[in-house]
DNA sequence: GTTCTAACA
DNA sequence: TGTTAGAA
């Protein structure tokens, strides 16, 4: 069991490359740690940083960690970058965007834009 | 032969 | 989490 063709690996590759089982590793999908591409027919494709994040997770639990914080851990990195992303905008967009929902910035900016143009 | 989902003597 | 059954 190794890369395929394109770098990626099954989830048998993912076992021995990580010393995790099949079960944790899916286990951790679900849990939203990861998120492998699939196949047309459905199987899992691993990158060399899925490998790398299980290693992560598997390090970090071997040391009293609970999936749980581990969980956390993710999620409040994953806000981290998406607040980055925000630095890119303007202050008006930028109050709007941490005020609403995604869904209705664009309704709001188009409102803001009538807003300046139309007296 | 490998991986997937769902379920549990 | 392990393991197993049946399908893909």
């Amino acid at each position: 069991m190794e890369k395929d063709e394109k770098g990626f690996y099954g989830i048998g590759a993912v076992e021995q490359r990580t010393g995790l089982s099949a079960r944790q590793i899916r286990y951790y999908e679900n849990l939203g740690l990861i998120k492998p591409e699939r196949t047309e027919g459905g199987q899992r494709r691993y990158t060399e940083r899925d490998v790398l994040c299980l290693l992560r997770i598997k390090y970090l639990k071997e040391n009293g960690f609970d999936l749980k914080s581990i969980k956390e851990k993710i999620e409040e990195f994953e806000r981290e970058l998406s607040l980055e992303s925000l630095a890119n905008l303007s202050p008006a967009e930028l109050k709007i965007s941490s005020l609403y929902p995604v869904s209705n910035r664009a309704i709001l900016m188009k409102l803001l834009d009538k807003t300046k143009d139309g007296k």
